[in-house]
RNA sequence: CGGGGAGUGGCGCAGCCUGGUAGCGCAUCUGUUUUGGGAACAGAGGGUCGCAGGUUCGAAUCCUGUCUCCCCGACCA
């Protein structure tokens, strides 16, 4: 993408009604637009992010089985009622009434419509186990939206829902969900760590929170050190078939200590000692096995193998995907602007043109441009005509992984400049060795 | 929802107390000189001061109401 062409509204002033500094960096690096009180349009920079996370979110959900849907924003009040959720759900949810009086609700989650859609659809032991997604804007009235995207009242969430004959079946959904967890953050270059969560009515210990470290997280978590490791969707595989293997998996990813806030074990820490640490966290995942409250609620049975109905067991799993633009953001800035983990970086790499009244680094870099696109390489191109610096400073708050630059005293020398925005090291080297590099 | 604060060109702010034709920085546009980490100079465009009422010869400024946004708290992916 030529940047002559784009809309990237970057700002040197930070707008003042941003507070933390993922908030700042998305409103100066031309990501969100504020529209409403926690409500953000997402301008182009920002929808890629949003993007490349989704397909993260979407591929890890693949992986363990879960089919993508798409269920609508807008939700009838019966699914609610039938569940007896509508009058319990209170002031949270957005109502709505249409034209003929019937009530409506912008949806906050979706347990109430996927129970109703598969009691409709599914009718035999046969089609269970089953998981379904799907990832839709949710909207909740908080009392208060704050810290930008990361507290919005509108925002994308992907939320999994899983149909089980019994318990260990459940028991396995879960798993599978906690290890596709695991690896989506993972792959965001993130280190998420599962936290024991408050447990539903069947008990037991299946709800887990996954909270990712950042400074200006909203709790306060303790953890064992091991998890101050960073590590790859490489470390999380496990045949997810093999159900001892899974089950033993995620036993030892729960075996060292975590606890939020309001969960921690005293006796615990204390044997833990000097390998007892403590951060900030922001929680951007939660997954919890609730058992028959809406399959019981909402009649759905099916017929079991021996002839008989089955009250299937269900479970649900959500991933805050936009609140996971802010987290990201939160875990990785320098005071120069943002800088992106490559896997969820809007483009991998940015061109400079140093002088775009220069015949020679034009077509240098047009050239540069033409064979990175043509290698399928995500390139944000600075074309303009402005001043260097200020090519420097928007490319450095954007964050982009890789900084490729073009200028009239690399081209006398025949080389243009690789640059890396994480650590900041740069190289001289020919446009044909840059290419190879990033290709 | 309780407490506090703020609405003035795109962004950041001053002006308000003590009414008298709206100002600064950044950004934008034009020209010139520049050119490897947010250039300099000259010029230009852009605001019915959140909205509605009121007081007054006259309101960004005083009064009343209202809407919106932000911060702290209790609640939440």
């Amino acid at each position: 993408m030529r940047l002559s062409r784009y809309f990237l509204p970057v700002t040197r002033e930070t707008p003042a009604d941003a507070e933390i500094i993922s908030h700042k960096l998305m409103l100066r690096a031309g990501l969100v637009r504020q529209t409403s009180a926690g409500i953000y349009a997402w301008l182009p920079l920002g929808h890629r992010v949003l993007k490349k996370i989704e397909q993260i979110v979407r591929e890890e959900q693949d992986r363990v089985g879960a089919v993508e849907m798409l269920m609508p924003t807008i939700q009838s009040a019966d699914y609610w009622r039938e569940s007896g959720r509508y009058d319990a759900y209170g002031p949270e949810m957005l109502r709505i009434e249409d034209r003929q009086g019937r009530d409506l609700l912008y949806g906050p989650t979706n347990e109430d419509m996927i129970t109703a859609l598969f009691r409709d659809g599914a009718k035999s032991y046969r089609d269970l186990p089953r998981m379904l997604y799907h990832i839709q804007w949710k909207f909740r009235d908080e009392m208060r939206p704050r810290f930008g995207v990361m507290r919005g009242r509108e925002f994308l969430m992907k939320d999994a829902y899983s149909f089980d004959l019994d318990e260990a079946s459940g028991r396995i959904s879960y798993n599978k969900q906690f290890v596709a967890y695991l690896r989506t953050f993972a792959r965001m270059g993130l280190r998420a760590i599962p936290m024991q969560a408050d447990t539903g009515p069947i008990g037991g210990d299946l709800s887990h929170e996954f909270i990712i470290l950042a400074p200006s997280g909203e709790s306060e978590v303790f953890f064992h050190q091991s998890w101050e490791e960073a590590r790859s969707a490489g470390d999380y595989t496990v045949d997810i078939e093999d159900t001892a293997a899974l089950q033993a998996f995620v036993d030892s990813m729960t075996a060292d200590y975590a606890a939020t806030d309001e969960k921690r074990d005293e006796a615990r820490e204390a044997e833990l000692g000097d390998t007892l640490r403590q951060s900030r966290g922001v929680e951007v995942g939660h997954i919890f096995f609730f058992g028959d409250k809406y399959s019981k609620a909402m009649n759905l049975k099916v017929s079991g193998a021996d002839g008989g109905m089955v009250t299937p067991l269900m479970g649900s799993y959500g991933v805050g995907v936009s609140r996971l633009v802010g987290a990201i953001i939160e875990a990785s800035h320098d005071e120069n602007g943002i800088v992106w983990p490559e896997p969820v970086a809007p483009y991998k790499v940015g061109l400079i043109n140093m002088r775009a009244d220069d015949e020679a680094c034009i077509a240098t870099s047009d050239d540069l441009y033409a064979k990175l696109e043509a290698a399928g390489v995500e390139v944000l191109y600075d074309d303009r005509d402005e001043r260097g610096g200020a090519k420097f400073a928007t490319m450095d708050v954007i964050g982009l992984p890789w900084q490729l630059i073009v200028g009239p005293r690399g081209i006398e020398k025949g080389v243009v400049e690789l640059k890396n925005r994480a650590t900041g090291e740069h190289e001289e080297l020919s446009a044909g060795t840059a290419l190879g590099k990033l290709a």
